[in-house]
RNA sequence: GCGCCCGUAGCUCAGUUGGAUAGAGCGAACGGCUACGAACCGUUAGGUCGGGAGUUCGAAUCUCUCCGGGCGCACCA
């Protein structure tokens, strides 16, 4: 309602503008006053016209709150500071459409989005860092639906690199394991536990002989061109541990719809297709000598010269026109050996960015060629999540060929995202191009305190730093799986002192649902840009700002229902006829009021903080809201005893605020994939 | 060396497209349960927004520069 509104006000004043000043402005800068005595939204737009105009600000504002006259749900507009415009509600109105839940429909762009996250290495436990990626990648897909997008989840796996080849050499050549071996042990309930510690091993067992790298290669290479033992065990453990990831993230209420396997991308020749263009396009070129001589190669990402090859620069008072150099090497073929990126070796293989080319043009639709697809997990709600195979089942749902696409990989790795969307603008899908987000977040590290907790040896140097890089590599993380065991302890042990006359089952669930909701939260409450420093004592804090404060929020507003015998599911049936406007209007107007209509106001404010969490792709915002919104209601809360009210007609009106505030609050927990428990 | 990101209260972080008195949480000190259950609320202390220069009516936010930290820059993925 809050956005709504917004809009209706900048379209009127962008209107009265062009009429009365004859300025044509696409739009205006809204914001969100200070405090609500100062209305709901603040102009200042008066210091900006105040030179094309010639005119004092306040003057111009003066101008333009005498003129622009009435606009439908606003009460008034003032003149403040020293040229502010602020725009007041009619708070009756705007209280009962917020309790109706009127919902102005807005334009939903018409195809499908292709949101990639998670994309774990099938070859050990997911770990933090992969939590921050899929929570990130799972929210941004619930905000897509709640603003009415068609989304597919998918997760690319990459099953046949050095990875998965590191733990096939374990088994094989290390621990001398059979296949039937390696197949039972896959079967063992934390296989991708076991394949942690292995992996962890085999890198050591690389350093302590050099030789031993020759092994990886080789099966490296069996596992590519497939149909030998390695590569049989490959897929035995890659398959097995991809599994496990499903299982751990399901039991954050994460799930996929497609799982496309790099093998496919292989085995059916996506590259091939991919190439043949990428040479007729003129995107690639063949390397003659150098260091990559032999090689195809093409412009490193990010490295392009600007379109216009000058620079201005103001030294002192003299404007002077610099050349930059790169007038001379913008042909392609004479990109610096340093600019270079090789996608074809010159051994004939293609590389990892080569690969995720042909992938990225597949997924909008621009290979001419599909995969093979099979039903491959089946989640306990019973949606099933599919996976690439060379032939598939010929029903299926339609993958791919999508208008946009997220994908959610972190920063580490924008060098390679930015080449491959140049390598989409050379061959000249720019409108494709311009639809490819990566969607981009900082790496979970863990605090020295931490990587001592967990028992690692840290050297001098290392324990100094803010924080330590995890590395599966080195076994140096905390894995996905025994986090959410603590967080789900912890939370049961506080369930079972508060509620004790509940049953083991009730209680189990309701530890699952805070123990995630705190692990939602907190991967949700940084921003994308900010390296989160892991430590146990905050992940598994329940106080302050965290997911049970706000899920404890809801929890209390459901108790007010519960006391007072109301059901909130029947409130919503005839709650237009629960508090009419002119009550609304009694009760949120007048002294003493601003802080009830505080929490009206923020309420209203949920489809605004989710189109500002999409345009920005920073799931953070909803954080945030969810936050302020369980605060305000705290408050409230104490200040305002529902049940002990004794005029029964404040007391609906009351209960009306209670009802919009849970709901509020729900969805936007449910948009970040955390459920309310039942009694906390 | 080149590129990207970060530097805000003791700690961890917010601060939308430049705007009104820079905000939270944790921690610290004190206070609040007659239960709509305190996983909560209140009060207090705590800031030269890394330093400097510039643009602007106005800068934590934009530009430049310096300092400090992180991450990239493989014929790995």
């Amino acid at each position: 309602m809050y956005r709504h509104l917004q809009h209706r006000l900048s379209d009127h004043i962008c209107k009265f503008l062009r009429r009365t000043y004859d300025l044509d402005l696409a739009d205006i800068v809204i914001e969100q006053p200070p405090r609500v005595e100062l209305g709901e939204y603040a102009m200042p737009l008066a210091f900006d016209l105040a030179k094309r105009l010639r005119k004092a600000p306040r003057k111009i504002a003066e101008e333009i709150v005498a003129g622009i006259g009435e606009i439908d749900g606003y009460e008034k507009f003032a003149v403040a500071g020293a040229g502010y415009i602020n725009a007041y509600l009619k708070r009756g109105p705007m209280a009962t459409a917020i309790t109706i839940d009127e919902k102005p429909q807005s334009k939903v762009p018409d195809g499908k989005v292709l949101v990639e996250h998670s994309s774990i290495n099938p070859n050990k436990a997911a770990h933090v860092g992969h939590l921050r990626n899929a929570i990130l990648g799972d929210t941004f897909v619930r905000l897509l639906r709640f603003s009415g997008r068609r989304v597919d989840v998918q997760n690319y796996i990459d099953n046949t690199g050095v990875q998965v080849a590191d733990v096939v050499v374990g088994f094989l050549h290390i621990q001398k394991k059979s296949r039937e071996e390696i197949e039972q042990l896959a079967r063992e309930p934390r296989f991708d536990y076991y394949c942690w510690d292995l992996y962890a091993r085999v890198s050591q067992w690389y350093q302590e002989d050099k030789a031993n790298l020759q092994l990886r290669l080789q099966t490296l290479h069996d596992i590519e061109h497939g149909g030998n033992e390695s590569a049989a065990v490959a897929d035995v453990i890659s398959v097995a541990v991809l599994k496990r990831h499903l299982e751990t993230m399901d039991r954050l209420d994460i799930e996929y719809d497609f799982l496309p396997r790099e093998s496919e991308i292989l085995k059916l020749h996506f590259w091939d297709a991919a190439f043949e263009k990428l040479k007729a396009g003129g995107v690639l070129f063949f390397e003659n000598e150098g260091k990559n001589k032999g090689c195809w190669v093409m412009r490193r990402g990010g490295t392009a010269k600007s379109e216009h090859a000058d620079a201005i620069r103001k030294d002192e008072d003299i404007l002077t026109i610099v050349p930059l150099k790169s007038e001379v090497d913008v042909r392609l073929d004479e990109v610096s050996e340093e600019d270079q990126k090789v996608i074809v070796r010159s051994n004939g293989t293609v590389g990892y960015v080569g690969k995720d080319i042909a992938y990225h043009m597949w997924k909008f639709g621009l290979l001419s060629r599909d995969f093979g697809y099979l039903k491959f997990y089946r989640y306990p709600n019973g949606h099933d999540c599919w996976i690439s195979s060379t032939d598939g089942v010929p029903d299926h749902p339609h993958f791919g060929d999508v208008a946009e696409i997220y994908n959610v990989i972190d920063a580490r790795q924008s060098e390679a995202q930015n080449t491959v969307v140049d390598a989409l603008r050379g061959l000249g899908y720019n409108d494709q191009a311009d639809h490819y987000t990566h969607f981009s977040y900082e790496m979970v590290a863990l605090t020295p305190r931490c990587a001592t907790e967990l028992g690692y040896e840290l050297s001098e140097e290392d324990s100094k730093r803010p924080y330590i890089e995890v590395s599966g590599r080195k076994g140096f993380g905390v894995k996905a799986d025994d986090l959410l065991d603590r967080l789900i302890a912890s939370a049961r042990a506080e369930v079972d002192s508060r509620h004790p006359e509940l049953s083991d089952e009730e209680r189990s669930t309701i530890a699952i649902q805070i123990a995630v909701g705190a692990l939602r939260y907190f991967m949700l409450k940084f921003t994308k840009q900010s390296v989160i420093a892991f430590d146990f004592k905050e992940a598994l804090s329940f106080e302050g700002e965290t997911g049970p404060y706000a899920q404890y929020a809801a929890v209390r507003a459901t108790n007010i229902f519960r006391k007072a015998g109301i059901e909130p599911e029947t409130l919503e049936k005839d709650v237009a006829s629960y508090v009419s406007t002119g009550e609304f209007d009694k009760y949120l107007n007048g002294s003493d009021t601003d802080d009830l209509w505080a929490l009206w106001l923020a309420a209203s404010k949920t489809s605004y903080v989710v189109d500002q969490a999409i345009a920005t792709t920073e799931p953070a915002y909803l954080a945030k809201h969810a936050f302020q919104l369980a605060q305000l209601f705290n408050v409230f809360y104490h200040r305002y005893p529902v049940l002990a009210e004794l005029d029964e007609e404040r007391k609906k009106f009351l209960l009306a605020t209670v009802f919009v505030v849970r709901r509020e609050l729900m969805r936007v927990l449910s948009v970040m994939g955390i459920a309310v428990p039942a009694v906390m």
